[in-house]
Parts: C-alpha cells; sequence; structure tokens
DNA sequence: CGACGTGTTGATCTCTCTCAATTAGAGTGG
DNA sequence: CCACTCTAATTGAGAGAGATCAACACGTCG
C-alpha cells in the first residue's frame, strides 16, 4: 500500500476538520514517521506497553480499553477516524490503556517526540491538540454520565445516538443510508458497563419498538426523536432542564 | 484577602509540581485576572453556562459533574489544588459540566483566552497544558473503569486509595496523618454511580472490616494492602495479569 | 425548639447478572 | 458437498447486587 503524503490527507477536506496552512501540513508530514496498517481485531498497544508512540487514526474503526485483572474490560471510547491516540502518556510511562481495532484500520506513526515538537513549532496547532485532548475527555465525560446513571436502556440509546453522529460526520450523506457499526454486543456491552446477555435483550427491545436498525454491520436510525428522549440528550448548548422541585 | 503574587504561588514549591521560569511565571501572572474565593457548597460553574472562564484551583475541593433532566447526578472528578478548571469548552461554548466547591476555595481566574496566550508565548507550558489535560482524562478513564466494571466494594475501595494518593501528595507528611476527606457519602455515591444507600452500607461494611476510617472529615487508611487489593490496582508500570485461560 | 442536613439501618423490590441452551452464519478440511 | 468448528446473536430461567422505601439518630443553626 502506497503511503499518503500529508498533503493529500483525505480527512483534511472533511468540513470536520480544520484547515491547516501548507507549512503547518509541511510539519505534520515531518514527524510523521510511517502508516501503519492493521486488520480488525489487532491490538495497537496493549495495556501496560511502554514508549507507544503518537498515533492518528487515518482511516476504521477502533477503541480503547482498560481491564481488570480477572478479564473485566470497559471501553473507554471508541476511536474514529482523525481521533489521536497516545496523547495520555509521558514518553516512558506505561500506557494505561489499550487499543484494539474494530476494522481494517490504517493508522499514522509520529516519532515519540512529535506532540512536543507540533507544540514548539506550531503554537496554534499545539493549541488545537490541548483542545482536541479536552474534548475527547468529554466523550470520556459523557460515557461516565451513562454508565454510571442511566438505566440499560438509556445508556444503548446514548451510545446509538453519539456513535450515529460521529460517524455520520465522517460521510458525505450525513447519515442518510446509515453509518457503519462495526461493533459486535460484547462491545456495546463493555463500552456501557452492562452484560452481554443483558445487552442483547436491551437491543431487541429497541430494535422491536422501531427506535432503530442493525443490519449487515450498519446503523440506522429509524426514530431518533424516540431514542434522543430516551438518552435524554439536550440540543447542543441548551442548558439541561433541572427539575422543578 | 490580599492576592498572592504567583512568584509567591505556594504550590509551586510542592514537589508534585514543575518549577518554571522566572519569564513563564510572570506569564501566568499577567494572565491572570484575579482570585476567587468560594464558601464549601458553592458553584463556580453552573452546567450548561456559556463562555465560563479558565481558572486554576489555588487551594480547596471542587468536583466536575453532570446531570440528568430528572436529578441524576453524576460526578466526573474530584478537583483538587493545582488542578486546571475549564480547558474544555471552546470559547463561546456551552459548558458541559457543572462545578462545585466541597470546601472553602480559592480559585485563580484568568482571561478567556488565556490558553491560547499561553501556547502562543510559551510552547513548553502549553505542552504542559495539553498533557495536563490529558492527565485529567485518564483519571476519568479509570473511574469509567471503576463504574463500568467494578462491584460497590471494589469502587469505594478504588475511590478511597486513589484521593488519598492525590490528597497526601499536596501534604507535607504525605498522609501520616490521614488527608482531609470534604466528601459527604452522596458524593461519594455520586461518583461512583451509586445510590446513597448502598453507598453507606458499603462504607461501613469496609470500615468495620478495618480497611479504612474517616473520622472528622479526615480519611485515615488503616490497611492499604487490603484496600489494593480489593480495588485490582496494580503498581505503576506493572502491566496487569491477563486471566490465564 | 423545630427544621434541616448527614449518617445509619432494616425491609422489600427490581434491574441486571449469571447460567444454560439454541440458532445462524463463516470458515476449514476431507 | 458435507461434517466440524468458531464466533456472534438470541432466548429463557433463576439469582443477586444494588436500588428504593421508610425510620430514626445526631448535630447544627436560626
Amino acid at each position: 500500500m502506497t503511503e499518503i503524503p500529508c498533503k493529500q490527507c483525505p480527512l483534511r477536506t472533511l468540513p470536520l476538520f480544520l484547515s491547516n496552512t501548507a507549512q503547518e501540513i509541511e510539519l505534520v508530514q515531518t514527524l510523521r514517521r510511517r502508516q501503519q496498517t492493521l486488520a480488525a481485531g489487532e491490538t495497537l498497544i496493549l495495556e501496560g506497553q511502554t514508549d507507544a508512540p503518537l498515533y492518528t487514526l487515518l482511516s476504521g474503526w477502533a477503541f480503547r480499553f482498560k481491564t481488570l485483572s480477572d478479564g473485566r474490560r470497559q471501553i473507554l471510547n471508541f476511536l474514529l477516524a482523525g481521533d489521536f491516540i497516545g496523547v495520555q502518556q509521558k514518553m516512558g510511562d506505561a500506557s494505561a490503556h489499550g487499543v484494539v481495532t474494530l476494522t481494517d484500520s490504517v493508522f499514522c506513526v509520529f516519532q515519540r517526540d512529535a506532540l512536543w515538537e507540533l507544540h514548539r513549532q506550531s503554537p496554534s496547532m499545539g493549541f488545537n491538540i490541548t483542545w482536541l485532548t479536552a474534548h475527547e475527555e468529554s466523550l470520556v465525560d459523557d460515557t461516565l454520565l451513562s454508565v454510571g446513571r442511566r438505566s440499560a436502556e438509556e445508556r444503548i440509546a446514548t451510545l446509538l445516538i453519539l456513535l450515529f453522529k460521529r460517524a455520520a460526520a465522517l460521510q458525505a450523506d450525513g447519515g442518510a443510508s446509515g453509518v457503519p457499526f462495526p461493533l459486535t454486543q460484547q462491545h456495546v456491552a463493555d463500552g456501557l458497563g452492562l452484560s452481554l446477555v443483558h445487552t442483547n435483550k436491551t437491543l431487541r427491545k429497541l430494535e422491536r419498538r422501531g427506535l432503530h436498525q442493525v443490519l449487515d454491520g450498519r446503523l440506522y436510525m429509524r426514530d431518533v426523536k424516540a431514542l434522543v428522549r430516551l438518552a435524554d440528550l439536550y440540543g447542543d448548548g441548551r442548558p439541561p432542564q433541572r427539575p422543578l422541585v
């Protein structure tokens, strides 16, 4: 597979991403070491691995996770094209989480001090990385709210909506034809702190109620209103309604 | 209350914090607008508030949280001296979470574009902020693992250990005399996705078993080994033991 | 002194987990 | 083409961790 130069990175043309100056793109190109292709289900970063480099997910889906010693696994968040991987660890540190692909994926691999060089040579990109990191945290915040305080039904509705939104933003039709849904029910369970069996039953219940449909590896939203109501998500920016008492 | 110049910031002398050049301190001083004092239980940032500035917690305890419209609350993480607050929101954005104090607290308030100025004028401090942000995310990751996959006992053990560690790092004796513990059981419950009643029962169980003690607003660790075993926390860097089958 | 916030405990109730079994592809090898 | 194996999805049944409901104790405070 031939490597695509940063200048022609397919992600750059998406409306989701900021446009950069030619200089900035050149800088990124300098720091990029190579591309790495992984098949579905393969491990990019081992939990506890030291000296993992900085990656960017160029295409495909993956997820970050942590496990307990008896094997219980919690998926921390799902990674889609454009996401950073490995900002967390200080050089020399053990990675606090593993990363595994959900689909065949391509990653851009950066030299280990890329994060610092990026800050040093382009404060504006450094600022963006801080912001992206903070934004990723807010995704984990959302999941924590779900797992801590939402019922199984509500959690699943929330996950479907949020994943759909993210995936839809990456495709031209904005999700009209559904979005890829490469997760198994085990992934959904591990992402929401539920058991596999209960995840299955809840997923089926919502599907039978006509709220959504997973078909052939794609997710279709059939009743967004009902899902949003279930998830108790409020439109961007509007403050949550507090209880009247 | 007189304001302390950054040069004499009490946090700077703690071993936990990086030393900065005189220039960097001068820069921070420039961007700092004022100090703000809040009593225990007061709100620093309202959920959904727009244009919240950037803060730093100079002294005291606080927490970030999100709520559902029916009042269910999830505490995302606890904030101790030295923590940043408000890196998440892009300017103009609504804050995705609220911040409330647990004790009387003092915050440093920065002008809204401080984050950008810091990056622009000191890439090295910008880099540190990225790292701190990533580190805060990893705290949320830890909590998500707890809430998603640990039992009530395990969650509480985990929380006690992690809070103790953070608080102990801020005091001279390293926690030998216990650490402040300004949380009510409701806070513990909201931080761990448990009900108040079950939190109480579990807390009492661990206390009766001699694992810890909460006395007069301070937390004492009585059997760290047992707590660590319960929490399934492994020492820094050692990879988790995977199940043998 | 009554109101309120916090902690405590007992008694149910229920949501979700665990255990068990079945079905439906997809891939492999003979 | 047909067993055979594996993974993922599905469904039923029973069990249990944790939620909810209800009281009460204690200290603080106006």
